[in-house]
DNA sequence: TAATTCATTGAATATAAATTCAATGAATAT
DNA sequence: ATATTCATTGAATTTATATTCAATGAATTA
C-alpha cells in the first residue's frame, strides 16, 4: 500500500474515532461537522472528501456497532446472571481503559431511540438490539430462581434501559470515571436479580 | 378577565404542554418550533407571539420544573428508603395517568446533562438536581443498613442515572405504558438497598 | 357606532449548518 | 522530467430552521 493510501486510511480512522467520541456525547444532531474537523483538526470540507455526508458518517459507525455486537448463539453459561455481569464488566472496563466500545455502546443505544435519526439507520441499530434475546434469557432463567419473579421483557427492559442511563451519564461526567467512582456491576445485576 | 385574556392564557398552556412533551420525547435540538407549532394546531408564526424564541420557551418550562422540585428540608421518614420509593411511585403512576410530571423529569435530566443547552438554562436545571442531596441521605442511611456498602455518591449516582434511562426509554415507549409492563420500584430501589 | 387593540397568518428575512466547488500544490506514476 | 492524481483548503452555495413583519379581521373599548 502506497504511503498515501495509508495516511488517507489514518485519517479516515482518526474521523471514525473522533465523530464516535462527539456523537456519544452530545448526541447526533448537536454534533456539527464542524466539530468533528475541528477535533480531528483539519478543514471542515475535507470531511467530505473521507464521507459523503454526516448521515453517511454515523450510517458507517452505526454498521460497525452492529457488526461487533454480534453474540454467538450457542455462547452458554452455566449461570445465565453471567450473561449481564460479563457485559458489564467489560463495559466498565472499556469505560476506564478505551473508551472506543463504550462510546459505541451510547452510540448504537442513542441511534435505537432517537426519532430525529433517519429510520433506515435506526433499523440497523434495532437490528442488534438485546432487548428481546435478554428477554428470552431472563425468562428460561427465572425458573430456576436465577432471577427475580416479574415480567420478564420488563426486566429486561428496564435492565437495559438503566444501563443506557447510566453509560450516558458516564460518558458527560469524566470525573467519575478520574476518581474511580464507577458503579459496581452488583449494583445494577440486582435490579434483575433482585434481593436474596 | 375578560374572554381574550382566558383564551391568551390556554393558548399560553397549550403550547407549554405540547412543548414540554416534544422535548422530552425528542429532546431540544430535535424539536423544532415547526414541530410544536403542528401539535399546538397554529401558524410558526403566532408562536412567536407567545414566546420570544424557542430558547425562552424552554427556559420557562426549566424554570417550572425548578419551581416544583422542591423537597423541603424538614421532610422526615422513618426509612430512608420511603424517600425513593415515593419519588419512584408517583414518577410511575404520572407516567400513567399525568404525563406532565413524568415529562418535566426527564426534561429536567435532559436540560441537566445536553451541551447543546445555553449554560444559564443548565445552571438552573442543575440547581434543583437531587445528586448530592441523595449521596447525603445514602450515606446517612448506611450507619443504619438502610442501604448497601459502596460510595454514597457513586450509588446516587448510579440510581439517578438509572432512573432516567428508564424515564427517557418510556417517554417513546408508549407500548410499555398501554401494556402496564411498567418496571417496579422494588427493582429500581435494589440498585441502592442491595441484597437483604 | 367608530376607533382601537391584538390574535392570527403567510410571506419575507436572517442565521447556522451542511454541502459543493474551483484552485493549489504535493505525491505518485509514466 | 513531465504528466497525472488527489489531498487539502477556503470560499461559494444550498438547505433547514428560527425569527421578523406587514396585512387582516375579529374582539374590545370608548
Amino acid at each position: 500500500m502506497s504511503a498515501r493510501d495509508e495516511q488517507k486510511e489514518q485519517r479516515r480512522q482518526l474521523i471514525i474515532s473522533k465523530a464516535l467520541e462527539l456523537f456519544a456525547k452530545k448526541g447526533y444532531s448537536d454534533t456539527k461537522i464542524g466539530d468533528i474537523a475541528k477535533a480531528a483538526d483539519m478543514s471542515v470540507g475535507l470531511m467530505f472528501h473521507y464521507f459523503e455526508s454526516k448521515e453517511q458518517l454515523y450510517e458507517e459507525l452505526v454498521k460497525m456497532g452492529a457488526g461487533g455486537t454480534k453474540v454467538p448463539q450457542e455462547m452458554n453459561f452455566e449461570n445465565p446472571l453471567d450473561f449481564f455481569k460479563g457485559f458489564l464488566d467489560a463495559l466498565f472496563s472499556y469505560a476506564k481503559e478505551q473508551p472506543w466500545v463504550f462510546y459505541m455502546f451510547v452510540l448504537m443505544s442513542q441511534a435505537r431511540r432517537n426519532e430525529g435519526i433517519p429510520q433506515h439507520i435506526r433499523d440497523i441499530a434495532l437490528s442488534v438490539s438485546q432487548m428481546e434475546q435478554s428477554a428470552e434469557i431472563i425468562k428460561a432463567g427465572q425458573q430456576y430462581g436465577y432471577f427475580r419473579e416479574g415480567d420478564p421483557y420488563a426486566l429486561s427492559f428496564t435492565f437495559w434501559s438503566s444501563v443506557q442511563g447510566i453509560m450516558e451519564q458516564l460518558a458527560v461526567s469524566p470525573e467519575m470515571l478520574e476518581n474511580g467512582q464507577l458503579p459496581e456491576t452488583d449494583w445494577i445485576i440486582d435490579i434483575i436479580r433482585g434481593a436474596k
